[in-house]
DNA sequence: CTGCATGCAAACCGTTTGCATCCCC
DNA sequence: GGGGATGCAAACGGTTTGCATGCAG
């Protein structure tokens, strides 16, 4: 039912983005994401980016993941499913807790407010930062 | 054991940037308590406002709301509990949901990250924007 | 040929920071 | 009088947008 032609044009800058994203299972930000087209197409520009990022996670064939930190990050996994951002590094990898679904029934009896949905984000500290730990409070990416 | 008093000064402005967050139950970004704070205190600048925001979360007095939207918000309740973020005008709200406190163990059997928390971000229609509900896309505050 | 999509650069917005001054201890 | 805290304004980083050009249908 979802056919994006008729939605907008199927673009090289489209399907490089989307093809760049499928490939990892980080969850990359726009410019993360940039620097990794720009290696297949050197003279696309950051605008065009964030518009193909944003127009495919309207029609549902991304995710933008609204975490914690201060850039937005991008999932090509568009099934439910949990994160955890290490808290040193900022990076952001998939966690695979099942999703608790009748968890938006109990919210629909704790609140005025018409459910849509629910999201989970964990926070830790990955294997990469482990060893380097010497306190909490490092840079974030 | 925490004696505030021990790690910075109490000024007039920390006082008041404190009691008037402690004053509502909505989580106000940094401008809207500057706003609210400005009415007491009209020479107080932005700087000081987002500079002891953020001594106080370190401090642990307060929360910072890592929540989605381009914002960060603020919350004077600093025990464990959720929120809910309308998708419409982007307000956030506290949610009674019980606090699921054993998660973290299902996580910490599912990554290899060392896991420090969790935290859910509910989202539904607040009941202002439930009236006006003619599209999903409407402008974020 | 028409209009959507692009590249480029400037604008935007929330947040942070440098610096001179202020004020509490 | 000394050091942290403030007010102010400029800088910053991520994202958005306006506009002239390009290119597919």
């Amino acid at each position: 039912m979802n056919t994006p032609s008729n939605m907008f044009r199927l673009t090289t800058q489209r399907q490089i983005i989307l093809e760049e994203l499928s490939k990892v299972k980080t969850h990359p930000t726009a410019n993360e994401l940039y620097d990794m087209v720009r290696k297949r197409l050197p003279r696309i520009g950051l605008g065009t980016v964030y518009r193909n990022l944003e127009l495919m996670a309207e029609n549902g064939m991304i995710l933008k993941l609204e975490v914690g930190g201060t850039q937005k990050r991008f999932d090509a996994t568009t099934s439910d499913h949990y994160h955890i951002r290490c808290a040193d590094c900022g990076k952001v990898d998939d966690i695979d807790v099942p999703v608790i679904s009748n968890l938006i029934n109990s919210a629909a009896n704790a609140t005025s407010y018409n459910i849509l949905g629910h999201n989970i984000e964990f926070s830790g500290t990955c294997p990469d930062c482990q060893g380097s730990q010497m306190n909490t409070t490092a840079m974030e990416q």
